[in-house]
DNA sequence: TTAGTTTGTGCAAACGTTTGCACAAACTAT
DNA sequence: ATAGTTTGTGCAAACGTTTGCACAAACTAA
């Protein structure tokens, strides 16, 4: 029998049935009766047809796969969006392609090309911290392929996106650091033309205002947010700063490191200084003191994302709004913040 | 000018040539002239011409496809795996379509069969906990379409897999935790039917055989290894062996959640009980004590797979002869069971 | 009977490539 | 001048599906 995979017109010349008559038996056709379906559907599984994608994706013009652009798959965040992402396509009969720009936007700028190529029916991206425009873009837009930005994305009218509302997170979890009684909060921020830093950064800007509280250059000190970038961090603000009674980091990555100057100088948290951070890592119920953060619902936005996709696709040509989906964020109240009760 | 993709026939048409000649131009065919090839060029980039991978997949018998089944991405482990996976892939020219059995044989079935639909040219496997057999994967191998398994496999002899020395990984690790003095040392044990539970297992009672120690039941549990698992484990074994001084656990999840208990009956990490696991964890460092730990080489392990994957690929009818390879491991000793020194 | 409908099937084109073969034109060697 | 080779191009089939259209046979309604 060899390494021949049956193919439909092997099963219609078994059955001396044209090519037809078996494509339409297997797509459970109306026009055919139940007696050929049975006798298709019985020697296809005899003889192991499988369906071959390809062909019909090139005659449907429909491939059934989606193409996935993310920065990069460390840490917890991405990965469980892409677990969410998998899980709603998969059930609706959509595989996945997959690819990293490792924060590089001329590798984006290839995995769109690729995906492109490979005839995705539709396109999620994540950008990475090198894009700041959208040139390699076009050209999806330009062959109509639907689009959807989520987490990181590029702020035009004609898109559509699923991110957190991360000025809202900011601003939670500095306001429950104020309730605290913290006077005097640090910020250890991220990328700024990284919309979800810079929302999270308005949203401790916000929340000072809203208490009254001046906000202090001193009081702020950005970088890429590595766990090293948080201590050095930590320790220039405690320098520029040395009253500073709390701090709100746009990452738990950096959080962590800023945990360890804090400790290494001797102060206490949260009585001393009040952490909080973004993300809910994992290892955040791990450390001592465990990590207050705002929770992202990752698996929750790649799924609306995919959900929205597979919505503009069967619209087909008559586009759909484009529409920005907002999620709301948890704060999870941990022992890096809560000084009683 | 529409929504209408250029085409090699689009192409042909404007230049007064035959789609033949167009093709073997984009593809540098050395039977084309310079001129024509130029004027070919030309024109598709005017026309942002992108080649349809569908059909050329469909005329080759060949999509450049590389397709992947993991258990799930939950932790960093098979995260970390992916990306080298993809990586590598991605340097080849090939895409990489990823599903997640979530543990369930039945899901990985049907992964696996969307996978062949969708003409993958080879397929990585890492078989989810309730994978018994190979039935699933006989049609794969009925195709001839390669197959490799990693980290997780099913023992057969005629089948490639890349997998971490897990069975030195734990002898190590053990014998480690006997040079610092331990006397009794428990194991949290995984699924026995997992090769990578099986041999970290026999590390742990050939390292005891190494050292002269009796090998103690009562300081053996199994379990599934999440972390309250690991507390729970924790509990039974202390009540079972007062005396014990060391504990090595199959994975890190389970053994934080060892640490919890240990430290709430008030017991000195490692004074009174030195701990080390397996997986190396990015929270490993950010407990305290921080966590020994055994890394996996885990993007390592992935492009491992890949290259074994392509090799089988390009060897295409010649069937190469299926492989083993084992990375090996290294013990990273940290706090949580260093003594002295 | 006639005309009209329903039911089941087949023909053939189309999707966008790749590639074996053929062939004309232009050289090269005798 | 003849035969042989090289160079550049085109024809047409093939990959495995889907689908608009046609059509024969068997009904239904008058």
């Amino acid at each position: 029998m060899g390494i021949h995979r049956a193919s439909i017109s092997d099963l219609a010349a078994q059955l001396n049935l044209s090519v037809s008559t078996v494509s339409r038996a297997l797509s459970n056709n109306s026009r055919i009766s139940e007696a050929t379906k049975q006798r298709v559907m019985e020697l296809a599984r005899q003889l192991h047809y499988q369906p071959n994608h390809l062909a019909a994706a090139l005659r449907k013009g429909r491939s059934n796969t989606l193409g996935v652009v993310i920065p990069h798959i460390d840490g917890q965040f991405f990965a469980l969006v892409v677990k969410g992402i998998e899980t709603l396509a998969n059930q609706a009969g959509f595989n996945v392609m997959f690819c990293q720009s490792n924060e590089k936007v001329e590798q984006e700028r290839k995995n769109i090309e690729a995906l492109l190529n490979a005839q995705v029916d539709g396109i999620l991206v994540s950008i990475s911290l090198s894009t700041h425009e959208f040139g390699h873009l076009e050209e999806v837009r330009r062959r109509g392929i639907p689009l959807v930005f989520f987490d990181r994305i590029l702020d035009r009218p004609d898109t559509s996106a699923v991110v957190l509302d991360d000025y809202q997170g900011g601003y939670d979890a500095v306001c429950h650091l104020l309730e605290q009684g913290c006077k005097h909060i640090a910020h250890l921020g991220g990328p700024q033309h990284l919309n979800i830093c810079k929302n999270r950064y308005q949203g401790y800007v916000d929340a000072l205002g809203s208490y009254n509280h001046p906000l202090d250059p001193a009081l702020v000190h950005f970088s890429d947010l590595s766990m090293q970038d948080g201590r050095d961090g930590m320790e220039i603000l405690l320098r520029q700063a040395p009253n500073l009674d709390g701090v709100f980091a746009c990452n738990d990555l950096a959080l962590v490191g800023a945990m360890h100057t804090v400790k290494r100088q001797g102060l206490r948290i949260p009585q001393d200084i009040a952490l909080a951070g973004f993300s809910n890592e994992l290892f955040d119920s791990l450390t001592e003191p465990m990590l207050t953060s705002v929770d992202q619902r990752c698996e929750e936005m790649g799924r609306t994302a995919v959900q929205m996709l597979l919505e503009m696709i069967s619209a087909g040509d008559q586009a759909v709004a484009p529409r920005h989906v907002v999620l709301q964020p948890t704060l999870l109240i941990r022992e890096s913040s809560q000084r009683h009760g």
